[in-house]
DNA sequence: AATGAATGAGGATTCATTCAT
DNA sequence: TATGAATGAATCCTCATTCAT
């Protein structure tokens, strides 16, 4: 039976051309992406896209998916190693750093689907969003569980550090920092949250 | 002499013009939004936008310039009362809160341009993004003369409070919070961030 | 004021464009013909036939409209002569055999928008068969009035009549008649609609 | 020897693909019809479909041919029993009132392919047009012979006959009347038709 | 023989920009 | 200076057809 083979197939064939999209979404954007070129550069034919996907919209919106699940994955793994808070949080910084660094398509253009105005993919993007802060606020849970942390508004925190562990990130590359600069950051970006989480109820 | 009355006039079409197109570009992004529709919101003929700017881009480049300018005199002259550190972050944050209720146009458009993906308009975002930090540079200048913080690295430390306040504020209404439910939060990212500067080298 | 005359020249590309239409619509058929062809057949951009058309389907409704317009006009003038049934019925054949061979395209166009299968334009062309039918209906009951005829189902008749007179001009020319061949039959078939009619309720 | 078997396999399957078609091409034309959707619903493969027919064009050819070929059958058998003029035309005029009802989907698909523009079948629906009025020239031949009618041109008189009966159904059908009330007709037309052709040389 | 994944030609439509008035 | 009619480049998507299996 060749079925789960042909399968195997077709999701390798859809995620070789996630990847492609990938690359030219965060050069150009949604709009200004072409699905032709994007086919061209997955080295299939033009109409071959929509075997895979129903029209331009849906493969960025999969592409959206695909990079989250992706880079969820990679934080939940970083976050899964039981530490102080502080190094926990590093951990996270580093790993959104490198995230960043090694498939800085997929930071792009989850960065500009986030913040972006497309409200087509607004929704996507903020379950994505939701998605985050919800790993971000298991490992506060079990911070304030262990005493690390005194009782606070969860939700609200993870969302302070997240927003600010990706947009710090994003802005110092845009200001042409290398990797190795922002990496040093960590422990200093680490600490100020502690205090910061720690001075809320103070 | 009319040339200065027409130059006025000239600068006021130019400004009523780039209202319309903040509305546009906020609501559509770039590429979806309309320069004709742009023109009829704006009471003008079709061809008329072409005798005040070179083009479609020229159009949003000179938005997001007539943007940075308004906010970053609002940001400064939020920031030209002294005062203590952890006041004037304060009253930083509160002032970028009220810019994306007030002017959420401008607020959404800058964000985007910034975080966005189109190539066209990062080299005007960064620059823009520079303004900002010096101003909040200064401030952490004057703050260190002050001895209220030690030294440090102020460009770093620049970038932290402007990312923490600006992401901060923007994921907090994808998240669909009100705006006073964002403000309540002032008080402590604010400390947070003195907390974490004052940690960077304790 | 230039309105009007802006007006007059505006209506009278639209009618030079509907002309060009029928060329290609009764050649190609609605599907096959190509906008892009009739544009340039008009001497005028591909772009601007959207200043005069929503759309494609638009520029084939208004095509049979305009036709069924002009086929009216004729033939009410052609009917509007009093005289015999016998000699208005012949004049109506004559008529239609002439539009057949002057404006072929119209004829044809019509002839397949009725037959044809393609839903979106039956409505319109069903509407145009009323509107057809109303002129004949007219005559008949002028007809009958005069005691020409007997009273009978005037729809039903003019069905006939209308149906007759197409149908049989329209495969005589599938079958490669001359006009003069055509014509020639006039008389006889208006006899057989007299006769045909009276014998309705002999 | 299985090639005989294997024959009338494949005869059925093309006649199983024909129905299919017929169905398509009357329900939305050539064009719009999709020869994928075709295959589906015969249940066969997108490519089996091209083991049987060289191409679209062919499928719809031979489908029409198919067509005229059962409508023929059954016009032939209609007028094979004697009797008189009067009420052969009759029964002409109620088979045709048949086909339409009960094989509309081949009724419509011939109707449009013959007063269509799409000149790729009019070549093939003249053809038809033709079998249809020897069928109908030989009853009229029939009837000359027994001396019911006069001499008159038998070619001319047949394509009344057929465009009266054929247009006259269509016709009623567009506007929705009733099988019944177009039925009820069968005997005022005919009666018409035959005064017609007496009225031809009185 | 049968399949259906892959192909790419083809076409309707949008919209930034120009230019004659 | 202001206009808006005209333009045509640019692009997403469909679907008839092929061909390796």
């Amino acid at each position: 039976m060749p079925k789960i083979v042909d399968e195997q197939m077709r999701e390798a064939t859809k995620q070789h051309i996630l990847r492609k999209a990938a690359r030219e979404f965060a050069r150009l954007g949604f709009d200004q992406a072409n699905i032709n070129v994007i086919a061209e550069q997955a080295g299939i034919g033009k109409g071959t896209i929509y075997l895979y996907f129903q029209n331009k919209r849906d493969v960025f919106v999969e592409m959206l998916r695909s990079i989250a699940q992706t880079q969820l994955a990679t934080i939940r793994t970083t976050l899964a190693t039981k530490g102080a808070l502080q190094q926990r949080l590093e951990r996270l910084f580093l790993a959104f750093a490198r995230l960043a660094q090694d498939n800085s398509d997929s930071f792009n253009v989850y960065m500009s689907a986030l913040y972006g105005v497309n409200r087509a993919f607004k929704d996507e993007a903020t379950k994505l969003l939701r998605d985050y802060l919800a790993v971000i606020a298991l490992v506060l849970e079990e911070s304030q569980a262990a005493g690390e942390i005194q009782p606070c508004n969860i939700e609200a925190t993870a969302l302070l550090v997240l927003s600010l562990t990706e947009s710090y990130i994003h802005s110092a590359r845009v200001l042409g920092w290398s990797q190795q600069q922002i990496s040093r950051q960590a422990s200093v970006i680490a600490r100020q949250m502690i205090e910061g989480i720690r001075a809320d109820h103070s």
